[in-house]
DNA sequence: CACCGCCATGTTGCATGCAGAAATGTGTCT
DNA sequence: AGACACATTTCTGCATGCAACATGGCGGTG
């Protein structure tokens, strides 16, 4: 299966060649690491000296970091780094499952290919020992075979643009299914939101193959929104929540 | 002072000071009206000669048009524009649909003030007596506030992530609610289409004031659909296609 | 003491020169 | 005649210098 790549690129991080993609890669993961904060503005010559790329291509990645949603232009001219509310997240994951049902409602009435089905069903047999084991190894191949299947879903929904709309949801922190999940894999919480998890992956194909989209639509918004429950576990165990990416970028403030 | 500026072109269009978004409108509406046609280079020289801009700006204003959908980054540097199908111009509708879907929960979910349920209702009332009467000037005012309706609602969702979204989404052409409409203002479908339109307005904020949101959703979802039934009749009569903005950006085989 | 204007500084926006790479055309060899 | 290698041209990506603008501090004045 070729899970691993624990050890991708040990010297520098970022094996691309341009300059932009270098300052893109690495602003994105100094901003979502905290080590600038919100409202915190990027001056230009600060970052090309710590980023080591020239002001152009650096000015190219802070334009596309803004359509990301990362940054803010202000009206003066430059950008600031911007906050996140908790409010922001629970609209991120509703507004991943309203487009994640999009797509499944979309593979179910546009009609699954035998082949696709069978990947599918083939993902979830891999999974299904998956969940009743807690070591952190099955944790990491349960999320590796999960991204699959929903790269899978994804694909057959068989819609460029709602792919794209989609990315642009996940381009935002907290958003992605994953992001939440992988910091509280021993607790026993865990461990039932998987065995959930699970069942929601079974239904979607059963009711893709029978198309009917409205099921597997509810079933897709359902399944996303186990990310909320697993962001009240991170929020109610206090210390889980640095480790996740980008939690530098919340306020705190027990809105909601 | 005012020393400099003296030639700055009166005339231009485009008001804006920065060389960026005059590159970045200049260059959205010549794609948009066909001057360059899909799959198209856009290289960077013959462009600068064209807009009067520097290589600098116009290279983040086509970042920025590559983040929005209208251009395509090769793998080997440079852009070309998009290629927009039919099935794509569905697509975009649909998504806008469930997003716009989602907005009207929301609003309904979260609670409508009284202020803006009012508001609401001001801009139905104001529409009621247009959707009978078919002089352009009528049509305006209709489109007008008709966007303003929506605006309000996207307003009550009180989600910026959503409204970014949406945004996404609306960047692309057809997305547009208004951008299929206003070529055949004078067909006697389209009053047809405005009457159901209205309904649907009305509708809307009848769910979202009694909080049902299920409602609210379809219903928005199926006045989005309304699109779909404008491009119909604009594919349907030859000619008309030529008015809407984008259009040479579609590929007409008669795929779907 | 408060407020206003001015200067100094830092910052962004822009233009252009240069280098490396891809694409294109040409000439030669088989 | 076709194909391959090489030269030329065009293009993108990058770095840097320059100018205008915004900002903040300082001094002067009411």
């Amino acid at each position: 299966m070729a899970v691993g790549n624990t050890l991708r690129a040990p010297m520098s991080v970022h094996a691309n060649r341009t300059q932009m993609t270098r300052a893109l890669l690495s602003l994105r993961e100094r901003i979502l690491s905290g080590e600038f904060k919100p409202g915190d503005r990027m001056s230009e010559l600060p970052l090309v000296e710590r980023l080591g790329v020239s002001r152009t291509p650096l000015r190219l990645a802070l334009v596309s970091l803004e359509h990301e949603g990362l940054l803010r232009s202000l009206p003066a001219g430059g950008y600031v780094v911007r906050e996140f509310t908790r409010a922001d997240i629970r609209d991120a994951i509703e507004i991943r499952g309203v487009l994640e049902g999009t797509a499944a409602r979309f593979a179910a009435e546009r009609g699954a290919s035998r082949r696709d089905l069978r990947a599918l069903r083939t993902i979830n047999d891999s999974v299904e020992p998956l969940v009743r084991r807690a070591d952190y190894e099955s944790f990491e191949r349960y999320v590796a075979l999960n991204e699959a299947f929903h790269e899978r879903l994804l694909r057959m929904a068989e819609s460029p643009l709602l792919r794209r709309t989609i990315e642009g949801v996940l381009s935002l922190p907290f958003a992605s299914p994953s992001a939440l999940v992988l910091q509280h894999a021993q607790l026993p919480e865990s461990r039932e939101i998987l065995i959930v998890a699970h069942r929601h992956h079974v239904g979607l194909v059963e009711a893709i193959a029978q198309r009917e989209g409205a099921r597997a639509d509810g079933i897709a918004r359902e399944h996303a929104r186990l990310s909320l429950t697993n962001l009240e576990i991170v929020l109610s165990h206090q210390g889980l929540l640095d480790e996740v990416p980008g939690a530098a970028l919340l306020t705190l403030a027990p809105d909601d």
